[in-house]
DNA sequence: GTGGTCTAGACCACA
DNA sequence: GTGGTCTAGACCACT
């Protein structure tokens, strides 16, 4: 069960090493590299292997903790939390309905058709 | 010859005002809904419209200008440069994978299906 | 419209600073002396007033806006989000109910009946 | 003499285990559930029963003992020390009103009713 | 001017 | 050993 992924920084991607972490977490748990209860690297050991500054992983662990994605418990570690993401259907659906909106307001403003759209989800999504 | 586009703001993307305004010139010239010699809202009553500084705006065509994407003739406004500019398809391709990635990822996290998505795309898409 | 609090430090209580500014702003909102659109002092004064650093006070701000109850815009300020703190029914009951069940919890471990409870809640929330 | 105290550990408090494990044992004192030369579980049952790591257990025991309000004997056990401690009903008072005041603060900003708490409590405290 | 990110490093609390 | 908090200060991005 103690599954563990590989994490990498970009440099030059322009987005926020937390965030770059926290993407890694998520894509992880949702392509089933890791899973409830598998621990993640420790804030110290991810800062040197990333060489970044701890106080930076340390940040990407408590927002992926206030999302409820985390567990952590002081002295401990930090663990995937085995709360079943536990939206109730409304909530479910408002996120699903956020999400889509922003989609669409984008690619609206990009002249992307709808069809275009769903086409290349739907590559990008069978190819995985 | 007098087309126009209308612009949008997404307060959530995350993309600063000012790209996005950027992002929506430049898609609209590879879209062929805007070419040479079109002209754009002015600073002020764009800045009206989508509700935000005019600075912001200022500063998007700043950069357009900068880029040689506008021209900007003191006291007539802001006119699409006539310069040829080639937003390839590939830059097109690069933009729209880009956005059908990022709501993949986001879906994929909360546990969304890509037909859930689709499905909620395709209500929303048609209902407006 | 313009409404402002004073916030206070308290060293000796144990408590985090940044948590600390959380709460007040939290029982501000509570007790209606801060309401949707009111802006919070900038990070930089609200340090200076406090004697702290400013990436606490950022810290508080952040956390706030993480949990939707203040919208923070770059170049511009922090304010009270305006989104009617908009939990579901369901959602609302589940941290009603958690809360209950932890106050309880603890009571109990305390040795406190639920009429001790009871009877203090009711003396302290008339106080107001 | 030989009562016995039910301890529990909540997990999501934010009190530490240690912490939690002192102040039900001086509670229970207070509130004459234990009293002079009662025993404490040991420290590895005790561990076990509470599912945390009896380091914790031992932490907590350890400074009770630096208190005054246990006594270790070696081979033994742990017993309420003799030594006439007094939690007074003012300490009573304080963690009672403490307990109170954050539940009300919590739940004022969630936009809850003292009769909404109330009526919450009373369900779940009558349904065990 | 505003907030956002990151660093380097100290000290504390917890298990 | 773990994570949590805070500092002092730099640099960037946005309005």
């Amino acid at each position: 069960m103690a599954r563990e992924i590989r994490f990498t920084i970009d440099n030059n991607s322009g987005i926020p090493y937390y965030k770059q972490i926290i993407l890694q977490v998520e894509m992880a748990i949702a392509g089933d590299r890791l899973a409830a209860g598998d621990q993640l690297p420790t804030v110290r050991s991810l800062a040197v292997d990333l060489q970044i500054n701890p106080n930076t992983v340390a940040k990407a662990y408590n927002q992926l903790e206030i999302r409820g994605i985390v567990n952590t418990q002081q002295g401990t570690g930090t663990f995937i939390s085995d709360r079943e993401i536990s939206f109730s259907e409304v909530e479910r659906e408002r996120i699903l309905s956020e999400l889509c909106r922003s989609t669409l307001v984008q690619a609206g403003s990009y002249g992307f058709s709808l069809e275009e759209i769903i086409a290349q989800l739907r590559e990008m999504g069978e190819r995985e």
